[in-house]
DNA sequence: TTGTACGCGTTATCAA
DNA sequence: TTGATAACGCGTACAA
């Protein structure tokens, strides 16, 4: 790896004059020494050396991405689509802006401050983060951070939200099942925090709405440690008992539940109707395909990526929590009883 | 951001002391200084700034992950749920030896080698790269690196791979079919490039075997540009003809096809049956399930950051190309002829 | 128009 | 047992 000393000690200038040059603040440089040292850089093929830079400039270029995970529940996180496409949205906008993104996943709300100090990364992106995380994270952390589906009860300066209207659209689900004639609903989710907590208010609200008495029965918990998963669809199966569909909190579930109720000899939609959230390959690809709640997670990074950005320019945020449309997408696998 | 100066000086002591204290260079250190010293820095949540130690040092702890992009077809990467688990392999064994990750998309060779040159990466996992992509890679950084099912023509020092017998698991699935009495099998896939082509190379060898004559119309080529793969899948199944099988080149496609099949009436396997590559959980979870050539992604990923940090750590890799293990996965999309 | 000199935070050598 | 001091590569204020 060449350096700018080397360099102007081989051109017989000063590092300033290079470095002026490689910053195109040439305005006080003479034409025939640019065109000198921009031929010497391109021979050379210089490449800066960034800790150098970040240490002169005490920034870093980086964009850390800190997927949150949650104790033993490892693999899902990345097992869903959704995350996936999440990731391409943000590293596309974060290449094009000239940062760089480090990946993190870690279930430390401690460890994840180190790690962005130590790195001094410029902006935060953060996925999964439950309750106050995110404000735990922006109290230590003194940079523009941007959350992804994060509901928090508290409001923290420099703290930015990209979400949906979860309650709204799993509102929306369950009254197109109850306008389907659907009334024994039933509500599957691994767990009760968060985003599935709003889905799951939503289905409460549509119900309520329509007079439907809600029981306890009717909400399914998924076990999704690995080996628990396969018997805990199982016993889910079973327990459907009277009701006629299942609102499922996300698509991979939905489909995981088709595909255990088929085994069962349970049909879809036939006996049962199925609706999903999320609208990923899992369930377009599915057959009966998947009726679902539709949403773009690879709008929402690249959002994402965009506002943090923005906020790096010294621009505002459009707002402190920005919430993306979500809506019904209409396919096989709910009946009209 | 408090630094190791204004510790010294908070303390009366040298940097040299400080920084000898944090690394456990403590044999020529008195106790109570030792004491003194650990408490501050708890007391202040000291954090290194990892930019200095890079230049002082000059190793950046960061390992870089690239993901070759090809042109286009930029979404499909990470569609596959191949891509994500060995993500999260590699991110695991990154985090656990100390390092970092840093996740890189490019389809162009000079800027994956501009971005490891300009961080000063201690060590690379390539992915997806072609012919000489890996080798062109390593002449300019001098770096251990690590791909993942590459096929080099060419050897390069300090360059491993870790990959499949992708070849033999093909040939494998294919003299399955053709045990359960299959004459007729088309290969579907969407390029003709590395893994791809040995897995077309393994199925060739089966047919040639069993005395099977090959034509070109049994090579069924998927459009996979975004708004093409749905017309392309319709065309394929009309082109499916007088086969009885179809062997596709992994399980996400084997998975559209059998949604398309049975949109197009065609039942599986009663009709045609169909036989995968990867064993993912799209394969698992449809129905009927997916018979498959399975494979581990997380067990790729972590192997090959395990041979990479070896490496760092001056171990030698047991050798330059490490294959893992493949093997049939009977499920239901198979049927005796 | 170009150059000198210092600071960024850390590590490392060598002297005290 | 501890402390000066130089070095890593870059950016920049200021001097020439």
């Amino acid at each position: 790896m060449i350096t700018i000393k080397e360099i102007s000690r081989q051109l017989g200038l000063s590092t300033t004059t290079v470095s002026n040059v490689i910053h195109g603040k040439i305005k006080e440089v003479s034409p025939e020494t640019i065109e000198k040292v921009r031929r010497y850089l391109d021979e050379v093929e210089y490449v800066p050396n960034i800790s150098a830079r970040n240490l002169a400039q005490n920034q870093s270029k980086i964009i850390g991405l800190v997927l949150k995970t949650r104790e033993d529940r490892y693999m899902d996180l990345l097992m869903d689509p959704f995350v996936s496409e999440m990731l391409v949205g943000i590293e596309k906008e974060v290449r094009k802006a000239g940062y760089y993104m480090m990946l993190y996943m870690s279930d430390d709300i401690a460890e994840i401050i180190g790690h962005a100090s130590t790195w001094n990364v410029d902006g935060l992106i953060l996925y999964c983060m439950l309750d106050d995380d995110g404000v735990r994270v922006s109290e230590k952390v003194h940079r523009p951070i941007v959350c992804i589906d994060t509901y928090s009860k508290t409001d923290a300066p420099g703290f930015v939200n990209i979400g949906l209207d979860d309650e709204n659209g799993a509102y929306e689900a369950v009254k197109y099942l109850i306008g389907r004639g659907h009334r024994k609903i039933a509500f599957l989710s691994d767990n009760k925090e968060g985003v599935d907590l709003q889905r799951f208010r939503g289905y409460r609200r549509a119900l309520k709405e329509a007079g439907i008495e809600y029981s306890d029965r009717s909400f399914l918990m998924l076990r999704t440690e690995k080996d628990e998963v396969e018997r805990s669809m199982d016993r889910i199966c079973t327990r459907i008992g009277r009701h006629t569909a299942v609102f499922c909190a996300s698509d991979l579930f939905a489909v995981m539940l088709m595909s255990k109720l088929h085994d069962n000899g349970i049909r879809v939609p036939e006996d049962v109707s199925v609706m999903g959230f999320d609208d990923n390959l899992y369930g377009r690809v599915y057959r009966p395909a998947l009726t679902s709640v539709h949403q773009d997670p690879e709008q929402k990074g690249k959002l994402a990526a965009q506002v943090l950005i923005g906020m790096l320019q010294g621009k505002e945020p459009p707002s402190r929590q920005i919430t993306l449309d979500t809506r019904i997408v209409e396919r096989e696998s709910v009946k009209n009883l």
